[in-house]
DNA sequence: CGCGTTTGACCTGCGC
DNA sequence: GCGCAGGTCAAACGCG
């Protein structure tokens, strides 16, 4: 059993790492693993997955959840924030360069955790296994730069001119959460409209995507049923609403999914608001694929915390 | 009529 | 190049 831990101070992510002796997280059939049930109240195992900005809004970092099943793109790991708002300790791989098999992207992330990389001058960050470099990613490593500043539009690509390979590879800030839930569609404060749904391979619930009717809002959200536990479902939101929510109105949840800190609304509910009110939802913010854990003081800092990430990734042992 | 959903077609990236 | 899978478009449709 292997684990990695750095700077256990406040507002440091801890980069850990989960080996084959406990849940295996990485297992041969890909990333689907074990999952803890046993959770307390302050150990949710979690997915982050966002632009990280420090105050001078100087770096925005680029993560995916590769891991999602019907994702097929790369894999990130957290990532240490120092007291200086400076960044270290991110690293990529693509599942069709070399990281061919699960174990190799287990060692990448190890890598990293034992040797965190440290930002240069200009924001970029690379990993000496994953060898990611921002504009210099060629080769098949597309989708591993770290971009800085990114714009993200996330405007449609369909139909239009080719786009640059820079304009290709810019995703919006992605944010996932599993929850156990009979709904599908968790009301979340904001007007959805749905655009698509697709059937997942090896699933026999369909994908369905979402976007914000936001004026020029580009948000979106994918919502699908997990095979493995069909009471789960796995939201993933996608972008920044540039609009608060439409249910402020609407009382103690509107504190929750609109917090006043933020002057771009995050896509995803600080707090899904039918976890909270409804009790045919459970609260468990989980992954069965994930070995990074969000320790939480308690719910109420939540909303709080969340935002800028000023919690710590703890590495949970024996779930 | 406006808005949201459904659904088949299409586009794109990736692996072989 | 081909096939597959994920993601998106947009016309048709349903509903209030």
């Amino acid at each position: 059993m292997s684990q990695e831990t750095h700077n256990p101070r406040p507002n440091t992510y801890s980069l850990l790492h989960q080996d084959s002796d406990h849940h295996n997280l990485l297992s041969q059939q890909g990333f689907y693993s074990s999952f803890p049930t046993n959770l307390n109240h302050n150990h949710y195992p979690f997915i982050y997955d966002h632009h990280l900005q420090n105050p001078s809004d100087q770096f925005h970092t680029h993560h995916d959840l590769s891991f999602l099943p019907g994702s097929s793109e790369f894999i990130t790991t957290p990532f240490n924030l120092s007291n200086d708002c400076s960044l270290s300790g991110v690293v990529s791989c693509s599942n069709n360069n070399n990281c061919n098999n699960s174990n190799e992207v287990a060692h990448v992330i190890r890598d990293a955790a034992e040797n965190p990389p440290t930002p240069n001058s200009s924001g970029s960050f690379s990993s000496p296994e994953a060898g990611v470099d921002e504009e210099s990613s060629s080769k098949g490593k597309k989708d591993l730069q770290l971009k800085v500043c990114e714009g993200g539009d996330g405007k449609s690509k369909k139909l239009k001119g080719k786009k640059t390979k820079e304009e290709k590879k810019v995703r919006e800030a992605r944010f996932a959460f599993m929850t156990k839930s009979e709904v599908d569609n968790l009301e979340d404060g904001y007007r959805w409209r749905k655009y698509g749904q697709k059937a997942v391979k090896n699933s026999p619930f369909p994908r369905s995507y979402y976007r914000c009717t936001g004026q020029k809002c580009n948000v979106k959200k994918r919502i699908e049923r997990s095979h493995e536990d069909p009471s789960v479902v796995i939201t993933t939101y996608e972008g920044q609403h540039n609009h608060h929510s439409p249910a402020t109105i609407r009382g103690g949840a509107a504190a929750f999914l609109a917090p006043p800190l933020l002057s771009a609304p995050p896509a995803f509910p600080i707090f899904p608001a039918q976890d909270l009110f409804s009790p045919s939802t459970t609260t468990q913010h989980f992954h069965p694929n994930s070995n990074y854990y969000m320790q939480l003081p308690d719910h109420d800092h939540y909303s709080l915390l969340f935002p800028n990430m000023l919690s710590s990734f703890i590495h949970n042992p024996h779930p």
